[in-house]
DNA sequence: CCACCGCGAGAAAACGATTACTGGCGCGAG
DNA sequence: CTCGCGCCAGTAATCGTTTTCTCGCGGTGG
């Protein structure tokens, strides 16, 4: 049914051996095999099969992108950048969705060891419970982004959340919110855990009370955005400020906070993590921090080809600059 | 260094045979040795190369599903529904990004080949130029989704975008307005060719004159729409009706529209293919064709499915109830 | 009591490629 | 002229599994 290289060895009157010497091009084979051969390989059409010749060079052409959230537009452009670098060096990226669940998460990691992937980006679902160790063992190398792993053992590019977390924090102090409520993400990411203490120390450094009614913690999803805000909003003292950790977070909160006939900017100033590129339309236009999702692909994607590549020098971790971009959902000045 | 089932083998002082029937249970082994090799197997976290397991059996359990645009909300919350019916037997899916772009769908499809995926979903890029004889040759099955390929030979799932055009058309017809415009996507698509000859066959009905300046070809993404749209509302007789023919040209549309400050609906009523989740949010409402893009991957993996399992009936068409959902930004009367 | 049958486990072939090794040939140098 | 070296293509081993085939053992029936 498939046609081999043995069939296309036949057809030439030459040894696969050769076949396979003229499809890789390293050695010489003299001009008039190296013509049958081409022939035949375009007339019979074959292709060779991918599974055996990984298996004998324990090696693929395939990056794996493992991550958190196939729907959320912020891993979805970052996709976009590991695929340009990796595509110029002509490796394929395939992409696995790990729901924000260990258990899918395990599994494509154990895929991923399976095929023999040249490499792995992850976004770990768990700062904590996320093993890697499959890969490890496999000796695939690992990158993550937008999150990290304990023990600084892995490459990551990321973004400082801290800072991040702290500035729009600050920001909507600025702009005179006394009670501002935090959406966070699950505390099991990095990135949760470092927005939350972002944002404790832009209260502290602002001279605001901490008070934990005013965070909520939620899925990183549209419904737990929602859901969290809907609590806010019930409790007797409203929030007059609120910063959400995630974009689809946010939609489920801006939706709370109209169905509940909060004016933005006026009852409340709004801020929120990563641009929703189309959010342009909205209006009021957000208050956001921009995170370079393009660019936090590209340079993963480069780290892990020089992994790939033999590199075996200190982890290193990336931290690319996010912005503060302000809009109208906060300026209450 | 990977430890293999040989190792396995001699820690349990069994023959390599003896493991792969204890890991696949397909045969009786005695408990005795089934318990020694399987304290063997966590003793040396073994994990079989599915590599060397697919290469012999000829079959993976991985479905590969090449979509048109990662970015597209469309398209991932399709796949949700393909993971979700694959998961549920064990299957895992992996993802690529063909970027609307032949090269990379021709390089992909190569690429499921090469790694002997078990089905392939796929948009194709293309009605005519997209090839997908490569997975043929392999026996590969194949199941298109939201566009169709011609000849019928192969599995599809979509919804009838004909029908879905003209209502949509219609109802702005029947809002009063006199200039409706279309913003097309790429015609070499299915979906492309029949949203606009809907679009027509609903002027027609309505006793509408068609022109040829009202409909602008674009690339199903948002600059695309974007910028359409700006030329569609630089012409002297501004259009008061527009559909545009996917969700990410509307935004760029919207965009356009708010830009050049044309009120909608009062300027002009606005409706477009495929909701965008988190539109929600926008004021106006926005009046959409909602596809079930849930349940199209969840048919369209059951349908792959099932030919994976061997059924080599004649060839479905799955056409799928879109609803068309009116919003204010269609509400002109 | 012997032969045969069945069963369970090991030996070995296979999957389809790559690649180390081998052998033959041609050419150059001694 | 002969020896040897190098080059090129073919043979065969190999990657890590699955699976067929074979073999040995024990039990049963004639």
């Amino acid at each position: 049914m498939a046609v081999t290289i043995r069939d296309v060895a036949a057809a030439a009157s030459v040894s696969p051996a050769t076949v396979s010497r003229v499809l890789n091009g390293k050695v010489e084979v003299a001009e008039d095999l190296r013509i049958r051969v081409e022939a035949a390989v375009d007339q019979l059409g074959y292709r060779p099969n991918g599974l055996a010749r990984s298996l004998r060079t324990r090696a693929t052409m395939v990056l794996g992108v493992v991550i958190a959230d196939v729907t959320n537009p912020f891993f979805t452009a970052m996709v976009r950048g590991i695929e340009d670098v990796a595509q110029a060096v002509n490796y394929s990226v395939v992409l696995a969705n790990a729901d924000e669940d260990l258990a899918k998460e395990r599994r494509y990691l154990e895929v991923a060891a399976a095929e023999q992937m040249a490499g792995v980006v992850l976004s770990p679902a768990s700062s904590r419970r996320t093993d890697v160790s499959v890969l490890a063992r496999h000796g695939i190398p690992l990158v993550t982004v937008d999150r990290q792993l304990p023990g600084g053992a892995v490459d990551s590019v990321s973004i400082n959340n801290h800072l991040a977390a702290r500035q729009a924090t600050e920001h909507l102090a600025a702009q005179g919110c006394r009670r501002i409520a935090f959406v966070s993400g699950p505390s099991v990411t990095s990135t949760g855990q470092r927005r939350l203490a972002g944002y404790r120390a832009a209260l502290r450094a602002s001279g605001l009370r901490s008070d934990d009614d005013l965070v909520k913690r939620a899925d990183f999803r549209v419904d737990g955005g929602y859901e969290a805000t809907v609590e806010l909003l019930s409790s007797r003292k409203r929030p007059d400020g609120l910063l959400v950790s995630n974009n689809l977070m946010a939609l489920g909160a801006l939706q709370a906070l109209q169905e509940k006939g909060v004016d933005i900017p006026r009852d409340l100033a709004f801020a929120s993590f990563d641009g929703i590129s189309w959010a342009r339309t909205l209006r009021p236009t957000l208050t956001v921090i921009e995170q370079p999702t393009y660019e936090i692909g590209r340079r993963a994607a480069e780290l892990l080809l020089a992994r790939v590549g033999g590199d075996d020098g200190p982890a290193r971790d990336v931290v690319l600059p996010a912005e503060l971009k302000i809009g109208e959902s906060s300026s209450r000045l």
